[in-house]
DNA sequence: TTCATGTGATACCTTTTGGTATCTCATTAA
DNA sequence: TTAATGAGATACCAAAAGGTATCACATGAA
């Protein structure tokens, strides 16, 4: 039942896919709306897409001749879970973990 | 101030070092020792584990002729914080996500 | 109908990636 | 000192990844 998580960690590991994540995570897009914000050409963008589609991180409706990108909260899933199985090992290293995160976000 | 997460990303991607990194969280282990888990050369395990450390996950330290390799907890932080930006979209669908990985880990 | 627009699909190219083979170096044991 | 052992470094290879260019197709507007 598990979904498998290689492709969600592959559509993770390019930054331009996590951008348009970001993008995505503020407001539903058409392809030719990501394009515009990136110096590449939309066959490119659409890869990345089709990318993240693949890894469940976001999913295509059909809207006439448009398709209506959105982001998949559950796509996430795998990854989160995968996270999860340290946590066991981290019962005192967890705390240093979390102000390591918050450091990070300052 | 902010590590660049994109070594980090990267370092997750493969499937091979994310068993690494599931090893390493139970026992530190030599290159040696990670090389007999898996069926490949000692070489490109090797390879693995220099990502893993470029991308902060793992830290090396020499005992005489040895390296030690040992998980970083810290090194999540990048990722972890990235993630952490979607919570401010997930108010209301963050339940929903979270009773996705439940399922996902049954 | 006619034409512009949003998208899909394919071929092609360059760089990166994951892997092997091989040689060398440092450290430990005999 | 002399092996044997653990590891680093390099060259090389095939496949995957990220990108462009180009053509075809469906839909909406005039």
């Amino acid at each position: 039942m598990n979904m498998p998580s290689q492709p969600t960690f592959r559509a993770l590991a390019d930054p331009t896919r996590r951008d348009i994540l970001k993008m995505l995570a503020a407001q539903d897009m058409t392809i030719a709306d990501v394009s515009g914000h990136f110096d590449m050409t939309r066959a490119a963008v659409k890869k990345h897409l089709t990318v993240l589609s693949d890894g469940g991180l976001i999913t295509v409706e059909a809207r006439g001749r448009e398709r209506i990108n959105s982001i998949n909260p559950q796509g996430f899933a795998p990854v989160l879970s995968w996270f999860e199985y340290f946590d066991g090992f981290w019962d005192d290293r967890l705390s240093a973990l979390k102000s390591a995160i918050e450091k990070d976000n300052t």
